[in-house]
Order: C-alpha cells, then sequence, then structure tokens
DNA sequence: ATGGATATATCCATTTTGAATATAACACAA
DNA sequence: TTGTGTTATATTCAAAATGGATATATCCAT
C-alpha cells in the first residue's frame, strides 16, 4: 500500500454554535477574543489534531468551554476560504450544539469575554445572509472572521429543518408542554404562530406522549407536561 | 498580531458527487482505485492545497476529470473519522455537482477505470443509510473509504431538499419539459409521481416560464418546453 | 363568588391535495 | 381519409389539511 506523498496539510478546526432559546429569544455562547489577536467575538472553537476524530473534538471543545456532556450536536458546514483567518489557512467545520437555556447559565457565567449573545437576523424567512449579534443591551456586536456568515448559515438551515426535525427538543427539558415547544419555534423563526394550528400539527407528529402531569402555573390554567416518544 | 504557532495540520480533500439522470436513473462518476492502493471505486476528489478555497479546488478537480465547467456545485457535509482512510489521516468535504446526462457522457468515457454508476438506496425516503453503488450490468461495486456513506447522505439530502430547492433543474438543459422534471423527481425519490398533481406543484411555485415552442416527440402530442425564471 | 389569565377544545370556511377522467395533438397504418 | 395508439394537457370532485375565530376549562387572587 502506498503512503501519501507530501501532501499539502492544513489546520482544521471546529467552531461551535452552542444554542439556547432564554425567553423567546435565540442566544449564542460568543467568547471575546484576546487583544492582541482577532479582535472581535467569535464562536467557542478549537484545532482538530491527528488522533481525535471530528466529533470527538466537538465534545471536548464542548464540555472544556461549558461543562455540558450530553448535549445534541450536529455538523453544518465547513468554511475555507483562503483569508477567512488573516493569521494564516484555516478550514473550519462549524457545528450545532442544542442545549436547554438553565444548563448553559449554570456552567457559562456571561462576563466581559464571555456571553450568552442575542441572535437576530435582518432578513425573512429562510432568505440568507449574515446573522446580527447583539448583547444583553441591544448593542450590537462584532463579530471575527466568518462567523457572523456562519450563523446567519445556521439560522437558515434551522428555519428549514425546524418541522421535520427534532431540533425545537434538543432545546428543552426531558419534560415540557406545547406552549414551551411554540415558544421555541418563535424564537427560531423570528414570528409568531397561531396557537391552535402549531398544536395541532405538532400532536399530528406523533412525536409526544403526554405525562398526566402538569406544569406548576400561576394564577392560571395549568399546562400539561410532554416527552418525546423514544424511537426505535 | 500572534499567528498561530505549531498547531496540527491534517490533509483536507474535497470528494465529489457528479450527479446526473439518465433514463430515469441517477447515475454518479466513479473512478477505480489503483491496484496497489485503497481497492474499490470512489468518487473523484482532490487534496486542498494552501493557495485554494473549497470552491475552487471543487471547480479544478470538475475540469480535470470531466472538462465540465459550467457545473452547479454545493457543499455536503465534512467527514473526518480518523480512520476513513487507511493510509493516513484524512479530512473529506463531500460536494454534489450536478450536470446534465449528455454533458457528462460526452467527456466521460465509460471504461474498466471509470463509469457513471447506477447509485440506489436500500432505504425508504430518507430513513438513511449507506448508498448501493451497481454497473451498467446491476452489479455491485465495491466501495473505497466511506464512499458509500456519503452517498448515502446525498441522495438523502437531495431527496429532502428536492421540493424547495432548485436541484432538479441543474440536471437538466436550459429548456426542458414538465415530463423531464417529473422524470428527475422520480429517479431521486425512487418511486413514481402522480403526473396531474406534479405538474400542478411545479407550476405553482412560479419558477417557470412557458416558452412556447414545443419539444419533438414521436406519436404522441409534443409537449412543451419550459424554462427557468431568472430571479433577482 | 368574581374576574383575569392561560390552557385546551371545537367549529367553519378556505385552500391544498390525491386521484380519476376528459380532451388535444401527433405519427402511423389501414 | 379515417382510425388507433401514445403522450400532453385540462378539468373535475372528494378528501384532507390549513388558518382563523370562538368556546370552554382550570387555576390564582381578590
Amino acid at each position: 500500500m502506498r503512503s501519501i506523498s507530501s501532501p499539502t496539510r492544513l489546520t482544521v478546526a471546529v467552531d461551535l454554535a452552542i444554542l439556547t432559546v432564554i425567553d423567546g429569544a435565540m442566544r449564542v455562547l460568543l467568547l471575546r477574543r484576546p487583544d492582541d489577536d482577532v479582535p472581535g467575538w467569535a464562536m467557542p472553537g478549537g484545532v482538530v489534531d491527528a488522533e481525535r476524530g471530528l466529533d470527538e473534538t466537538v465534545q471536548q471543545v464542548l464540555v472544556a468551554k461549558t461543562g455540558v456532556r450530553d448535549a445534541h450536536f450536529e455538523q453544518l458546514a465547513t468554511y475555507g476560504a483562503v483569508n477567512r483567518d488573516p493569521r494564516g489557512r484555516v478550514i473550519s467545520v462549524a457545528y450545532l450544539a442544542l442545549c436547554p437555556h438553565d444548563r448553559l447559565e449554570g456552567a457559562v457565567a456571561a462576563g466581559a469575554d464571555q456571553m450568552l449573545a442575542h441572535l437576530h437576523t435582518t432578513w425573512p424567512g429562510e432568505q440568507g445572509g449574515p446573522a446580527r449579534l447583539t448583547d444583553a443591551a441591544g448593542q450590537p456586536l462584532s463579530m471575527a472572521f466568518d462567523h457572523a456568515d456562519i450563523l446567519g448559515d445556521l439560522v437558515r438551515r434551522l428555519r428549514g429543518k425546524l418541522d421535520y426535525s427534532l431540533i425545537a427538543f434538543g432545546l428543552l427539558h426531558r419534560r415540557f408542554t406545547l406552549r414551551d415547544v411554540q415558544t421555541v419555534h418563535e424564537a427560531i423563526l423570528g414570528h409568531p404562530l397561531a396557537k391552535p394550528a402549531f398544536r395541532r400539527k405538532l400532536l399530528s407528529r406523533g412525536l409526544l406522549k403526554a405525562t398526566g402531569d402538569y406544569a406548576p402555573a400561576g394564577a392560571h390554567r395549568p399546562a400539561e407536561l410532554y416527552e418525546l416518544l423514544e424511537e426505535k
């Protein structure tokens, strides 16, 4: 068996969009780049080394930055423009990781060097374009590299897959109300949905099982808790 | 600005699923691996070098292997398991390239070392799993690397995007009949479609313009030729 | 008890879908 | 010229899905 002679080798990194929904708004974990480095905010990431697969590297970064071990993650796309990193050629494989908000809020303290930024789009539906990231005060954040483009691609993909994938449930706890699911859908889509139609379509997917228990509520009727059926 | 000290560098390749539809069947260009190399059939590909972006590399491979310059292509996913190439660590970014069949048949002569293999699935719908590749006689082909898995992912993705993307039109000429579009859809989905419903839904997308010309036909009514409206 | 709030259920008109049938245009042969 | 086979195109109808509005249920606070 012939071995590969002397091929070009490049730096390969994974970048993680660690996503959650808080108070009906998409939030993504961003880290501030060091001062003497590429300026701006960026998604957490790490270089892929020779002994680790892509998924292993993602899991490692996820645990290192958030402490969360069991988040659902999936690959988004790979970005390899020659000048996307001014320090040198880096191929970045972007991943999405989904997490219920309290898991992240517990492990990630907002500070000067990291935050759960608000994630918006300036375009409707699945049109596409860069995302807009803002801080808690609504001020726009300056993004490093092509990370605003990557996050724009992410939102477009989320909107497309929302209705036929289990993405929404990765952002919820094991048990949730139908309203919780609707809130997640509205946060991702960026517009409100009609409640009866949403509920009907969600239940008709045959994915959910009513538990018979009810969420603690305020001065109103409590909502029933559902959970995902395990598919075989 | 700090430069990256001594990060791990890996071989990065692009692999191309060059797809077409011939006589109602999906076909993909495969090359036979050299005898002293990894055995089996594989998609054409090339190593990404430091000065070329991913898309540039794809275009280069496409022209080198087929002579086709204006095929539509898009990224599928990236495969980076540690042992996917027995010769060493290679990160493979898989791409889909779409081509009308006569463009490929003209440039790619079927032979002992390359062929337009038949591409099937053994699973229905968008369930997922490896693809099944066969030669002109229907004999299964032994695939190198993880290329059967990649092609399975490709088919699943195609089936999901077919109804709301322009994928089908990348496999057709500039002018085509509605039946041509249906044939492409049926080839990708792997099952027949009802003609009136297909036609109604296709036209209601508002993508097509009737030309007033008709395709030469045999002993039957000729079909009108349509073309894609240019979107702005 | 009453009212505010939210969950859940029901209803109805409209649109979309699936499936079947009818008509049109062409080539070829009797 | 006329009939027949074949495929394209048009029409029709019932069933299903959808959007929107309204009604009812359950809880807490007053």
